[in-house]
DNA sequence: GATGAATGAGGATTCATTCAT
DNA sequence: CATGAATGAATCCTCATTCAT
């Protein structure tokens, strides 16, 4: 329309247009959704306010999704797939110690997710899972079952090269994840830490390795036989 | 209750058939929205569900709590109780080694306050925080800075006593907050452990208090100066 | 407030007074809900009308129906319970001929519900029943099968007596069912009749019965072995 | 049409590839709303599933038809074709008895009307008629009033050749209408039958002619005069 | 104080209808 | 013409809150 007169034009007139994005709605929904689940929780999240933020109807929100439960289950499940083959094929070949390959993991898993809204899904299905349990299964599947698996393959390594002592592995990984939901709830909500405190992620993280493998004791290590078991 | 008199005591005033004592309502009202609001969050927790489980009608909950919110707010405050000076008391004559003492200190905490429903609170503050900023910073000045303070005494005796490193006192705190906070978690919430895994508490935080101190390595302790500040 | 104006009083300025008719709220909301939908079907009747109707607001009636489908369920039982055994008894011991009471029957049927609104829920079985297997299920067991066996006896009443010839008592039935059906449809719907007409339901059901037992023939009465069947 | 313009007739232009013509739209989309609305109602019907019927898209049908409202008018009036004018002149050469010719109308009409999806639209007038005033008056002028006028001349005919006695012509009408809109419903409607019976048309028919030619009763069948007026 | 009937604002969901492509 | 993405009014239903008893 090249001599369309944009001040007459009807089209304008007639009020917000309707842009026809099929391809893109979908991951302009679940962006605004998980910034508004991870912001206020599921309940609390209004899904006219989702189609608000994505810029479009209410209405078509449900196009997409067929309610907000199925909205919040798409929103876990976009954040989380298949990041573990890709850690863990980067991870198979690390040459440095192993020492060194778990503060890279941490540090790696804090600038790729934790520091990211991706986190918040987490802070979500703590908060929130209580509703979902298929989606706390799915998430335990998807999420917590190869993220444990990978760090203990670090640990595993660890101990296989004589690195680290012979421990309880699930304890270990146990000893790691806190951590992680210790950086992961620090950012998400203010009742982790003190109200005049901030937190430098990559700091605490140098200082937890650095912790985890050597201790606070001034003494010799303990041998592995008088750790717990 | 020999010399009570009956003139001012509202129970004795009654006789002994009135099964339910009026002054002890909000407390029983105090207990179930507990309960609910762990278990359900907030938002998923109705008034009257509340009132049924305390044993009351619904128009009474308002009777005592004048909106959700302050009842919210009420329950939180109810179970911020700073048990931390009787604690500090505790802990001022302690006698064993530092390690002992933090162990200690954790396993305490733990069947005092993290495997009750006391924790709930905890979860209630990570969970809805977000929604009640002053009751976030009333948790944070009654229970985060207190308990904080605490295990930052605990550690500074070991330090004083030459049996800790002069570590980052900060970083310190963290790493044992953050072992709490994961067993709080783990009792309260699907979406931390796998599946089919459960965690032994006790041996939990034997383990990881073990790995605090004398770390994963089977190298030489760091010395304090390489430790990451 | 002994001397309180009434023009002044704040409870009066307040809107519309809450009653607590617990009673006769269930009853009220019945026949408000009865009259829209005969009048509008159900799909057309908004919950906030029978509401309106009932003189009360939307959330009363979800207090005594759990869902428009519950309404309409508690409607459709209100209006057609146990009239059958009363008209059982009542027809027990009728004393004229079977002539006559069949004739009877039907205006007793017509003047107790086809003429009522009762008779809506019949019109709205046909309509709408295809939404409520299992309403139009209790239907048949609460109305139709006992109406038919009603039927049926008033006519083997009369063969069993020598008034009626040994006819295929079915077919009979359905006969009588279908000029009822008729009337009711004549009332609920403009689709049967042509549209300057009325019907006189007593003179349709005399002309009926008087048609039934005598024909329209001018010959002689078949006798039973020419009916078909 | 045997002079029909290939100019002009749009199937011919478009030449044997066109999958659907274009011109059968308005057709298909009948046929899909009939049987819809017929199974569901006016309101149960969705006009998307109209178009997934009819095999075209939601868009179309509103290119066809401005409203739900008018595709349900254009369903009715679609089906209402007058095949009075036929069977007018089919039934005035008639030379059979009167009786027979009654039977014989009866039957015709089952076989040709209402078992076939045409009687749906009299389901339709009866069930969703109230919304529609001007389709239901339209309804009675070309279907209600013709019909009736078709049967009243039948029974003309058999009062006028001293077959049948002189009863009261409108009453008699109804007699038969009853009997065909019990037809009608009972295919339509599960709410007419008991739940385990069925019901044969042509016995129905054929058993519901001789009651009403030759009547119940055992006795001599009576003279006009005391049949109710 | 206690009750629970009544209220009505709020939010999820549906679907007829529009319109850019 | 046909499409189907987008819209938003309409409606069911929930539940915190009120208040007459």
């Amino acid at each position: 329309m090249p001599h369309s007169n944009p001040y007459t034009d009807p089209v304008a007139e007639r009020g917000p247009k309707r842009e026809r994005r099929k391809e893109s709605r979908p991951g302009e929904l679940l962006v605004a959704a998980l910034d508004l689940f991870v912001e206020k929780g599921f309940a609390a999240t209004r899904m006219e306010e989702v189609a608000t933020r994505a810029g479009v109807s209410k209405g078509t929100v449900f196009l997409y999704f067929s309610s907000k439960e199925e909205l919040f289950k798409a929103v876990v499940r976009e954040n989380i797939s298949g990041r573990f083959e890709e850690w863990n094929a980067e991870f198979l070949n690390y040459e440095g110690s192993s020492a060194d390959m778990l503060h890279h993991c941490m540090t790696t898993w804090w600038h790729r997710i934790g520091s990211t809204q991706a986190s918040g899904i987490s802070k979500l299905m703590i908060s929130e899972g209580g509703h979902f349990p298929d989606i706390v299964e799915f998430y335990q599947n998807e999420v917590v079952q190869p993220g444990h698996a990978l760090i203990r393959k670090v640990l595993q390594r660890g101990i296989d090269r004589g690195e680290f002592r012979n421990l309880d592995l699930d304890f270990a990984v146990y000893g790691v994840v806190a951590a992680m939901m210790f950086l992961i709830l620090s950012k998400h909500s203010a009742a982790c830490l003190q109200s005049n405190m901030s937190l430098d992620p990559d700091a605490y993280i140098a200082n937890q390795v650095a912790v985890m493998l050597h201790g606070l004791s001034t003494r010799e290590p303990l041998t592995a036989m008088v750790l717990p078991r």
